[in-house]
DNA sequence: GCTGGATTCTAGCAACGCTAGCCACACTGT
DNA sequence: ACAGTGTGGCTAGCGTTGCTAGAATCCAGC
């Protein structure tokens, strides 16, 4: 019994080397680095011992990317508290979700990039993609027209900072501009003077 | 001289009939499924063929990239010549645009997600992709408030297009609604009564 | 100390992008 | 018309990828 529980805690303390180790190497040298060979190496096992945790790579890389959600979650709700009224909100949030996928370029690609099998603001998706999206309509909702959809209006939000994050990241827009271009983006769909 | 413009125009047409199998397939089947190997056996010849033509894979992308960045600037230029008045060719080049992503997925992340080194919005672009984003802007600007940067609104508003395209392809946005979402990008950043 | 079962490693498969080096054909000059 | 030359395509193979089968090893229980 506590022979068997202590072998699922090691199995689950190798688990989350793993996703550690993957995250970390993603981070550093991007994901065409984390191969199974050095993530093997990386942990100090063999590769097949990676598979014995997780489906395959993309498995691992789902994994990261929910690690990595619960991190922006972090972040929005960080940035929500600390932005005055409910009107600077919006903007706070905004700010927070392009610098997340700016500083850690890798877990965004794995949450949002990436893999297909992981959707977002739909009822089916994993708890914390759904704690983001949460926390994204958090702050829209309050500025929102009265004949507006929140739902809506929080998606369209988000994929206008979905494509500014990605585009900027790639090089298809100038960088410099990027805080204008947010601020043009939260002030026509979440402005200050439009609440009720 | 005539020998050597035949030999020219050989390779040439060689090279179209690269590229065109290059789309074809990508279209048909997916980015993954055009390898060097499968490419070299739809165009009968072998691998190295690929390699005299084109540097590598990515400069086989690239080419199909700009062809297909010449559609879509077709498609935009259409859709604004169909629309009525100045006040509707942002709403006709949205639905244009997010079509295009959704009809031709291949060309699409060719163009926008897959290559690196492809900037759009910048100086240094390449022509096609230059027309493309120059077409987007032609429909924005008649609409601007007369204190908007008219280049900023356009990248902001191709960025929410962009973000509604990817994310809505790839399941993270319920397709049902992506014509509200469009149509409340587009009521927010080129809206009908606002332009002077 | 031995045995049985789980677990980890070695070795290898198929497919990938890409390249070296041979060979055969086509053009050039006599 | 024919020999020499050089361009261009093909065969074969390198190094790497994700993933897996089967051998080897370790460890609990008798």
């Amino acid at each position: 019994m506590t022979m068997r529980t202590r072998r699922e805690r090691e199995r689950a303390e190798r688990a989350r080397l793993i996703v550690t180790a993957a995250r970390d190497l993603a981070e550093a040298e991007g994901w065409d680095a984390v191969t199974t060979r050095r993530l093997s190496a990386e942990i100090g096992y063999s590769q097949p011992v990676l598979y014995s945790h997780f489906r395959g790579k993309g498995a691992i890389m789902t994994a990261v990317a929910l690690e990595g959600s619960e991190e922006l979650t972090a972040a929005l709700r960080a940035a929500t508290a600390a932005a005055g009224g409910a009107y600077g909100r919006p903007a706070a949030v905004g700010g927070a979700y392009t610098d997340f996928g700016r500083r850690r370029p890798a877990l965004y690609d794995a949450m949002f990039t990436h893999l297909v099998d992981l959707p977002f603001a739909t009822p089916e998706a994993p708890a914390p993609l759904r704690a983001a999206f949460a926390e994204l309509r958090r702050a829209v909702e309050p500025v929102a027209h009265e004949d507006d959809d929140p739902a809506l209006l929080t998606e369209t939000f988000w994929a206008g900072l979905h494509g500014l994050v990605t585009l900027t990241r790639s090089g298809r827009l100038p960088p410099e501009a990027h805080e204008s271009r947010l601020a043009l983006l939260v002030g026509r769909l979440a402005p200050r003077d439009r609440a009720g």
